[in-house]
DNA sequence: CCATTTACCCAAAGCGGTTTGGAAACCTAG
DNA sequence: CTAGGTTTCCAAACCGCTTTGGGTAAATGG
């Protein structure tokens, strides 16, 4: 059913019903009623690539997911987010479009989409320290969201982001109350701009004490349960080892858990554990006690924000001033941590 | 950059310019390659939207993902599917359409997907036992490839899943084989397809030993760590308890694990656990000796082919007799397994 | 009762492509 | 030289919608 039949059935124009459905003022109510009914008695629904056509807008966001083809890693965080986001983009009407596509094609990827004119705009995803992505969108002209941030970029652009450095920071000091001295950072890939602001927030708080972090307590790399397994199995081994693991994610917080387990040690009580915990439905840590103190923040959540910021970009008649968004991070206590052993 | 301001610039017609980007054969080869280096030149790409309505075809294939709005779950293996899938989408030249729709309104976006024409196809996720979905998407004339299947459903269609009966069978002969007799199997949601043939496998197996299942050692629910935790802590509780679990996820295995160790027991000595395994990237498990025994199945692998197939359907120029593909999982050694104890 | 509004509706022109049905130019063969 | 093919290109119709710029009938006002 289209709307050249729909209008024929009813013996009315297509203007007519046209404007009868998106609510014009110069249709009888007598009308609009007698064809909102036929509508959905049709289950008439204007084809989309028409409407986009004649009005020039898609109603459709993009996310343009890029991974390497090598490690195919998946970011967990992705689901929820796109959940959160996918809340936002039904309740307004609007389409989701996600290309996926090897981390060297990301730019044509954002080029074919603006050449294309198939989205109104895209949310930027995992932002790098260095990150061209912004300019990009910028120069395309295509409006964007930045779910965190990208640090050193001097032009102004719109972004939600958690506080990452602050709620390591806090983490830190929680650990520096309970009298750990050798504190381990377990980070992400390090070109990544919240790893950056995450472990500036762990040296903040080091540097309050007087303290310099130590090299051989810091790693950095995908965030996975094997990669915080193999880091924590190793700085255990040395000689003296660190009795605290601050973790940028639960899942490698999982790894690290398992080595010290294997190492014959109690999690909570011989060496304490703080994640960062993206309140992931699967890991639903609501329970009375969490099993991981963690620094909570939903994702899903900041996915529904994001995306509803983007939407206001991008129906608002004249171009916005950038908006930001700042979420703060919960410090939630669970059984992974307690006072340093002496 | 459109057609017609590219075709000026040419001093060529628009429909030159389109047959001769379009591959067809009555323009010349030189003609053909001016064109074409122009429009690298301007980074010309035909309009989606123009496009797709004057070929009728939209390019772009659904996936609907439903949740329920309460508890928020996000299942762990969408991401990972739908990456695989969006890999063969990238590489054909589709777009990908991702609805997320709280539960109650799938089959609603189903229809207007249809009605507006914005897919050419669709990927139908989680069928349960009975599924009103695969008659609707026949119905609607909807071309679509199940990730899994429906028992009940007595008409043909197109599906792609794991033999989850087999594998689930073979894990409970490997847990017999150790020496185990009180088996505990925790499952998913019992009205999902795929759990019901897991079941249908455990029960198959202990049949084989003339034993049948006692209710107290099934456990079903959604599967999230504390789930596993939970039905782990019951069952571990009781007078006699199971001294083998076999689990629907890792993740839930995970909180199995939980479970095991809180009762002082160790997993792989005292109590084995089997789980199945979707090969997620962030819990990758290619160490030499996994942690958890699994029956393992890529489900990125799946989403690439399930694409795959759904594209060949939609490409073809008249119907398809519908395509079916069953994956035989590994069962993967780890080290969660060992001989029953006394 | 007629001139003006006002309320309601419509025909037609886009939007940016593809595709049909020629037409012009160039060969080739008789 | 001309009839008939081939190449190569083009004008215009069409996809299904929105929206501009009227048009007509009923309602209102003097």
């Amino acid at each position: 059913m289209n709307l050249k039949q729909l209008s024929s059935t009813l013996g009315l124009s297509q203007t007519t019903v046209s404007r009868a459905l998106n609510g014009y003022p110069e249709v009888s109510e007598a009308t609009r009623n007698r064809v909102q009914s036929a509508a959905k008695e049709f289950n008439y629904k204007p084809n989309a690539r028409a409407k986009g056509l004649a009005t020039g807008r898609s109603m459709t966001i993009g996310h343009v997911i890029a991974m390497s083809i090598k490690h195919e890693m998946v970011n967990p965080i992705f689901g929820d987010f796109i959940a959160g986001a996918g809340e936002s983009y039904s309740k307004a009407g609007y389409d989701m479009i996600l290309s996926i596509v090897d981390d060297d094609d990301e730019e044509r990827a954002y080029r074919d989409l603006a050449a294309k004119r198939s989205v109104d705009g895209v949310i930027l995803h995992g932002p790098r320290l260095h990150d061209r992505r912004i300019a990009l969108l910028q120069d395309l002209g295509l409006p964007f969201v930045v779910h965190g941030r990208s640090s050193d970029e001097e032009t102004d652009y719109s972004w939600l982001d958690v506080n990452n450095r602050r709620s390591f920071k806090r983490a830190t000091e929680f650990l520096l109350q309970l009298g750990h001295r050798r504190i381990a950072l377990i980070n992400g890939l390090e070109d990544m701009d919240f790893a950056a602001r995450r472990r500036q927030g762990f040296e903040d708080a080091l540097a309050d004490h007087a303290m310099v972090p130590s090299p051989q307590w810091m790693h950095t790399s995908e965030m996975t349960e094997s990669q915080g397994f193999k880091a924590a199995k190793t700085m255990l081994g040395q000689a003296t080892p660190p009795t605290a693991f601050l973790v940028s994610s639960m899942i490698t917080a999982y790894g690290v858990r398992r080595a010290i387990e294997e190492a014959g040690l109690k999690m909570g009580k011989d060496v304490s554990v703080i994640c960062h915990d993206d309140a992931l439905s699967y890991f639903d840590s609501d329970q009375d006690v969490p099993i991981f103190t963690s620094i909570r923040s939903s994702v899903r959540e900041a996915g529904r924000q994001a995306a509803a910021m983007l939407l206001d970009k991008v129906s608002a008649p004249d171009p916005l001033a950038p908006q930001t968004k700042l979420f703060e991070a919960q410090l939630i206590i669970g059984k992974s941590t307690g006072v340093a052993q002496r």
